[in-house]
DNA sequence: GTTGAAATTAGTACGAA
DNA sequence: TTCGTACTAATTTCAAC
């Protein structure tokens, strides 16, 4: 876990320096390095860009209704689409939601009007833009729940039981007639 | 952008690698990677892990409804919950977007009553879950287009125009009443 | 799981095209 | 800007413990 918070925060670094941070020999580094990448554990390395600098400043979401078993052609035109970032799977009024990132707002007409509609498997969609990110961590990791300064460690469902009963919170069940979306369907 | 294509699939790549594959001399590699770094074009290098593996399988998104001139606040405590990935103002419906990671569909619970709840800045919340990743690309490139098998390099606005005019779709605007929420409010 | 020493590779600094 | 090369520092590998 200590090598997966270094790694988080510099991907380069090199195995000898990475020992020395976490606390081991380097002969041990090299080998636990290997088992996460061997294990699949971690999945690959990446750089993280300045999207505007790039010239892809725009960042949209589009909530797309996928049509009952067209999740395979679905899918495969998501994987025609090279403006798309990231596509989930989601429960709740819509089922999928894809993150795009394009130079201007024309394009993003464009690619719901032009590309996306003429898919089949595209019941509908709804566009809404990203105006700031405000925070991306390239991702999260157990042991940081507990590094928190002024919170207990961990909180039981139980021990949270009766807390904040708060009626403006909301969840959202899957839409029905949607049972297997995943990909085997 | 050659660079930048490479470092996507392998953030460790060594600068005499990545000099070959983009087919420039070592040195002029080293140049433009430390310019590309000291630009900002790069902000950083990390690992891609799978977050199962880590104990952390469930990932939600919850949309928040921000009270008015809270957003100073609402950004403060953000930083203080490690469970939240990513988190985009948008405009729509809503006026932000988070990703959480979490050990079980329990925690989500606990996270959006107890956590998010108890911030005044929240006004409401709207959580779904994410059933699967079917895609996770790091980043997209402007180069990313011309790539594309079958398809025109670029269309512009124009060239689209009465192309596929679907009633479906639908353009989410800007919350009323909401005018300023950028860093600087 | 550790350490040390050899082989290899990475990073730097130049002048020249 | 880019390249080639020579030089120095660092990393990786592999061995024995």
């Amino acid at each position: 876990m200590k090598i997966l918070e270094v790694l988080r925060e510099n991907g380069r670094i090199s195995v000898s320096a990475l020992a020395e941070r976490v606390g081991i020999s380097r002969a041990n580094a090299y080998t636990r390095f290997e088992a996460l990448r061997a294990d699949g554990v971690i999945k690959r390395f990446t750089a993280e860009i300045d999207h505007v600098r790039t010239g892809l400043g725009i960042t949209a979401l589009i909530f797309v209704t996928v049509r009952q078993q067209m999740w395979r052609q679905f899918r495969a035109e998501l994987a025609r689409m090279p403006e798309v970032e990231y596509c989930a799977i989601t429960t709740g009024q819509h089922d999928a939601m894809i993150q795009v990132r394009v130079a201007d707002v024309a394009e993003v007409h464009t690619m719901v009007t032009d590309r996306l509609a003429n898919i089949p498997a595209v019941k509908a969609t709804e566009t809404v833009f990203i105006l700031d990110e405000v925070l991306r961590r390239p991702y999260v990791l157990p042991s940081d729940r507990d590094a928190r300064s002024n919170r207990p460690a961990r909180r039981t469902p139980q021990e949270a039981q009766g807390d904040v009963p708060l009626g403006k919170m909301r969840f959202v069940g899957a839409a029905e007639g949607r049972a297997a979306l995943r990909k085997d369907d």
